[in-house]
DNA sequence: ATGACGATTTACT
DNA sequence: GTAAATCGTCATA
């Protein structure tokens, strides 16, 4: 997508991205792709929810503040990464956060990057990006590739969809996992395609 | 320097 | 449904 396309408002982009395709291309060279299918929006000083609340500014949210198509890669749990994309221009604190793709290509490599189940049995393929956490592992991702330009980088980015999704499937909804304090935690800030298997949580 | 916590996932009861 | 895993980050001192 064009720097163009990401420079708008958070709330925006967050709905835009569905239906479009996440591209990262390994250090082994092997091209691993999904369909976005489900976000949320993270705003700035306001959101009580965002890591940008306040007005925090830091060494790790930095990537909030860069220009939109920035990558914002964060650790979390002791154990799991978060992918996020900026939005609007530059000095915006804005962040969409990837919540689920559809594994598209690249599933075998996907797989052996998610591990099987305890009982060895393979992971069913709509548990390898049901999640934030979840595809940043399937497809690789850490902290190493925070702050990229997607608009430029030659191994992550972002394909435009064709189509846009029908607008009977976009379901919109709370977030996930913000806690229980403040009036945004009611805010309808997440997105994601109600046909989906692929979605983190129903 | 220290302590509390997290935009989660997984396994187990 | 409940709990453990596990450590970087940030606020406080």
């Amino acid at each position: 997508m064009t720097r163009r396309s990401y420079a708008v408002d958070v709330m925006t982009l967050a709905p835009r991205l569905l239906g479009a395709t996440l591209v990262r291309l390994t250090d082994e060279g092997e091209r691993l792709a999904g369909r976005i299918v489900e976000t949320e929006a993270y705003g700035g000083a306001e959101d009580t929810a965002s890591h940008a609340h306040k007005g925090r500014r830091t060494a790790r949210n930095e990537p909030m503040y860069a220009a939109g198509g920035t990558s914002y890669v964060y650790f979390t749990y002791g154990m799991h990464h978060c992918m996020n994309v900026s939005s609007g221009k530059p000095g915006d604190a804005q962040a969409v956060l990837l919540r689920a793709l559809e594994p598209t290509e690249g599933l075998e490599v996907m797989h052996a990057h998610r591990g099987a189940r305890k009982d060895g049995r393979p992971k069913p393929d709509t548990d390898l990006c049901s999640g934030p956490a979840k595809l940043c592992q399937a497809l690789g991702l850490d902290r190493s590739m925070t702050g990229l330009d997607l608009t430029t980088h030659p191994r992550l980015w972002i394909e435009p969809r064709l189509r846009a999704p029908i607008e009977a499937d976009i379901v919109t909804a709370v977030r996930v996992g913000i806690g229980s304090a403040g009036a945004w935690v009611s805010a309808p800030m997440r997105w994601y395609l109600g046909s989906s298997p692929h979605v983190s949580v129903r």
